[in-house]
DNA sequence: TTATTTGAACTGACTGGTCAGTTTAGTTAG
DNA sequence: CTAACTAAACTGACCAGTCAGTTCAAATAA
């Protein structure tokens, strides 16, 4: 199936336990997460060749099925790479906030910024995110799941400190949230490159503003 | 390029004058429309073969030539059609209410239903808006415009009558609200089919709610 | 020190298959 | 009669994945 290299017992970076060289590095690998990352955010996975990414990367067709065993294999992976800067960047918010109103509204300023910043891997996620039977159903639930998780004890945070709407249920809320980021983010990308961040942030954080009640929700 | 049916001269109904005998109907491109949206919805436009298309439609592949110039034309009028559905349930909401909340709460109902009801229509726009350089872009842009001018005109109907946060500009929130109508629906469809209807409208109304002061906004 | 070997990393031509779009000769039905 | 449609064959481009062969730094041997 997959291109292993030459003798079958020999383990190439492909393979799931690649054990480096000690002073090689991962270049190739990441020039190749680049080179996709900003093809397949413009096109579409369907619409970039293989070809097309090695030469982007710089390396040759076969460079790619040494590295991953597919283009599909390389595509779950680029996810999983970004979904990991991307976690990064939101547990990089520091929760010793008395507020966690504010610790809220810096993590959507990071996804802002990660959108920003990748906005190929935006377009990645939200173009293969909800197809039906999809190569990557299992990456795609398990990268959701972290997630959510994360923005979800934020809004714990929230919950715990201020009386918030009852008829939000948390789930949809977080959903809610997580796909305004990336919608927010990338129409700024497409279509409003003026608006600023703080703007973003301000629009996203009506939802959480809205979700604190200040007086009594009103009567079921 | 395209491909016009016979002589070259005749004209058929993919041509943009399209003058239906009287008593025909158009069952051959409904019928293309519902199955291309469900294919298409599913596995994108580039997965998705003229020949699949055809044969779920119970149709010849002539006959998608001969009803609409090229794939890419198919999926230009199936942007469209899909639009002009979920327009004419948005613009359904009466606006005579005395409450121009539960006039956009109407709005938001009424978009979640048609994300349930044409949960591929949703995938198809999320999966091809946004690209760069895409075939689709003018379509996008416009039907984008309208949709959008559409929501606008409700917040204004809310900023017209309560106290708004003056931190949120007009044009976030719209795109907020509309993303997350988008996503919350998707999501709901493909991960979370046991949330209700009410769960989604509220938490995307939640963003309305946090928009509109109760007390003065918070000190910039 | 120098020669030899090893194998991970990489190359790029090639294969087998797929697919958009075309064409043609015909059929059906209003 | 003619608009609408069928069925099937065909073209030409394109593309994922393969594989025999190359390179070269490090390991080992002499």
């Amino acid at each position: 199936m997959t291109n292993s290299p030459r003798g079958g017992s020999t383990a190439g970076p492909g393979d799931p336990e690649k054990k480096l060289r000690p002073g090689r590095t991962n270049a190739t690998k990441q020039k190749l997460f680049e080179a996709s990352m900003e093809l397949i955010g413009e096109r579409g996975a369907a619409g970039v060749t293989v070809d097309e990414i090695a030469t982007a990367a710089g390396v040759s067709k076969g460079t790619v099925y040494y590295n991953f065993g597919s283009k599909s294999d390389l595509i779950a992976q680029l996810l999983r790479h970004g979904v990991d800067i991307l976690m990064a960047r939101l547990l990089s918010v520091r929760d010793d906030s008395a507020d966690p109103l504010a610790a809220m509204e810096e993590m959507i300023g990071q996804a802002m910024d990660f959108m920003a910043e990748y906005p190929s891997f935006a377009r990645l996620w939200v173009s293969e995110n909800w197809r039906t039977p999809s190569e990557w159903q299992d990456t795609f639930a398990e990268l959701r799941g972290r997630l959510l998780a994360v923005i979800g004890s934020a809004i714990d945070g929230v919950a715990a400190v201020y009386p918030v709407d009852p008829r939000v249920s948390r789930g949809s809320l977080e959903t809610a949230i997580f796909g305004a980021c990336f919608v927010v983010g990338l129409d700024r990308h497409a279509y409003n490159p003026e608006r600023t961040r703080e703007q973003s942030v301000a629009a996203i954080m009506a939802s959480m503003r809205g979700y604190v009640v200040k007086q009594p929700p009103a009567q079921a």
